[in-house]
DNA sequence: CGAATTTGACCCGCGC
DNA sequence: GCGCGGGTCAAATTCG
């Protein structure tokens, strides 16, 4: 009854979800230091609102993985994944797919973030629902370094997984390391009940830490170049700057 | 009442 | 050609 017409009906949707060569990030973030204390939850994402549209439990995972949509803007392709590492319930896996066609939540640039301009800021409340803008474009001509590093090969890390997160100090050829909102995983809910409060540095604090800025910019300016490369050198600046807990391993995937 | 979340079903791509 | 796994959508339910 439902599955006559409605095959017609989103022909998009499932092709979308073809294997294109989209680009994946993948952050791993390790939770640890805040044991016991902050389990609140938390995406480690950014500020951004995510959706959960899905979750399905991963074979060989005793963890289901959970699918959210950018909430933020309805024609936002942005989306992310998040996992727990098999082998390590305390790596938080995060993989986000797409990117943002809209500032920040609520932080456009109100902010006075470095006191220059951060360019118009979001151009784009052009294409809502057309293909995203910064995806289509030549992804196929990535640096062979990129792709060679540890990281995911896209299944081959299963393997690797175990060791990722050990030596998630790679070179900053694909990765960089930075430090995001470390907290429980989503997944604590389904054993707790999780009062999803906000206990100390919540989102909205992020958003006004630099790593939010650079967020906003790379959706924003470096929309283009975030599609291209995404290296992002003052990443390594805010590692050191924050590196001190967890740590954040951002590796661009880049199929080919 | 509205929005967000949850669960199930369906579909597609890939492997064997 | 069939089966498995992964991903998304849609409808129902729950919370604010």
């Amino acid at each position: 009854m439902d599955g006559s017409h409605s095959e017609e009906l989103k022909p998009e949707n499932q092709a979308s979800k073809r294997r294109k060569v989209v680009q994946k990030t993948v952050v791993r973030v390790k939770i640890e230091a805040n044991e016991g204390k902050q389990r609140s939850e938390g995406p480690p994402s950014d500020c951004w609102s995510w959706r959960k549209y899905g979750q399905k439990p991963i074979k060989g995972s005793p963890y289901p993985r959970g699918y959210y949509r950018c909430s933020t803007s309805k024609g936002c392709s942005a989306k992310k994944q998040v996992e727990r590492c098999r082998t390590d319930a305390s790596t938080l896996v995060i993989t986000y797919t797409s990117s943002h066609n809209h500032p920040g939540p609520d932080l456009p640039s109100t902010s006075k973030l470095t006191g220059q301009d951060s360019v118009n800021e979001q151009e784009e409340a052009d294409q809502p629902t057309e293909d995203l803008p910064v995806s289509p474009k030549k992804e196929e001509e990535q640096p062979p370094e990129q792709q060679a590093s540890l990281v995911v090969n896209s299944d081959e890390d299963e393997k690797e997984e175990e060791d990722h997160f050990h030596y998630s100090q790679s070179p900053f050829n694909n990765s960089q390391d930075i430090i995001i909102g470390q907290r429980e995983n989503p997944f604590e809910e389904s054993l707790d009940d999780s009062p999803k409060t906000v206990l100390l540095d919540e989102e909205p604090l992020s958003c006004s830490s630099p790593l939010m800025t650079l967020s906003a910019l790379k959706s924003e300016e470096n929309d283009h170049f975030y599609d291209e490369l995404e290296e992002l050198p003052s990443f390594s600046s805010f590692t050191s700057f924050l590196g001190s807990s967890i740590f954040d391993e951002r590796i661009l995937i880049l199929p080919s």
